[in-house]
DNA sequence: GCCATTTGACTGATGAGTCGGTCATTTATT
DNA sequence: AATAAATGACCGACTCATCAGTCAAATGGC
């Protein structure tokens, strides 16, 4: 009974949780950082900054967002500005779709 | 007392976080699924999807990236096999820094 | 316009993540 | 080689996120 898991992840999501911890790790050790710097920066403990670095699927996303930022990792590519007009483009491209999405008739026939 | 955070959050990491929600939203209803159909597929209840694409930073990073993927949003470009190499790369960097961080000497005087 | 469906917003109970700590091991400094 | 520091792994207790459900409001199909 090694380690129960309640929920199942696809395999491409754990390698990129597992891709973001260990970027996460490259810019810490480039910053050299310690584990507890970062982790006392972040305000978490040491141990869930590890499960930070090893891609457990489990931590809050807020948090590895916070640490990637930290170190220098940037997920959208993003400088500052960007971030926030592409959430507007988002908005713009979202405003467009109809709000509510409909399955009633069933017979949707999407293919693909 | 709208809402009591126990944790503070850069303003970059909730703008990214806000971004990654409404992608999933906008990719959600571009494959006409219902919030329900989602979080079904999930294995979550719809209120916790709906934090999701609110960018809730207090969610399960497994949870976002796997509704990400679902719904066709790619966070490192990303074909299947590039993340794995990249993933490998990275360990590479990894390899070449030293094992540990040492702050002892305090005297570091990185420039930067 | 009518009606079924989707969405937004909330809530209490409970299961799980985080904390803070310890101990052993590995690494860098001197 | 000796020593201090950093890392890996693990643990119980407490706190919070998730679940499941409800109700009202908005939307799209007919």
């Amino acid at each position: 009974m090694a380690l129960k898991q309640r929920r199942t992840y696809a395999r491409y999501t754990l390698e990129a949780l597992t891709l973001l911890g260990k970027m996460i790790r490259l810019g810490r050790k480039q910053r050299k950082m310690t584990e507890f710097e970062l982790a006392e920066r972040l305000g978490v403990a040491r141990s869930t900054l590890q499960r930070m670095e090893k891609g457990d699927p489990r931590v809050e996303v807020g948090l590895m967002f916070e640490a990637a930022s930290i170190v220098g990792v940037t997920l959208f590519d993003s400088n500052e500005k960007g971030i926030t007009a592409l959430s507007g483009r988002t908005d713009d491209r979202i405003a467009v779709l109809p709000k509510h999405v409909y399955k009633a008739g069933k017979q949707v026939k999407d293919e693909f």
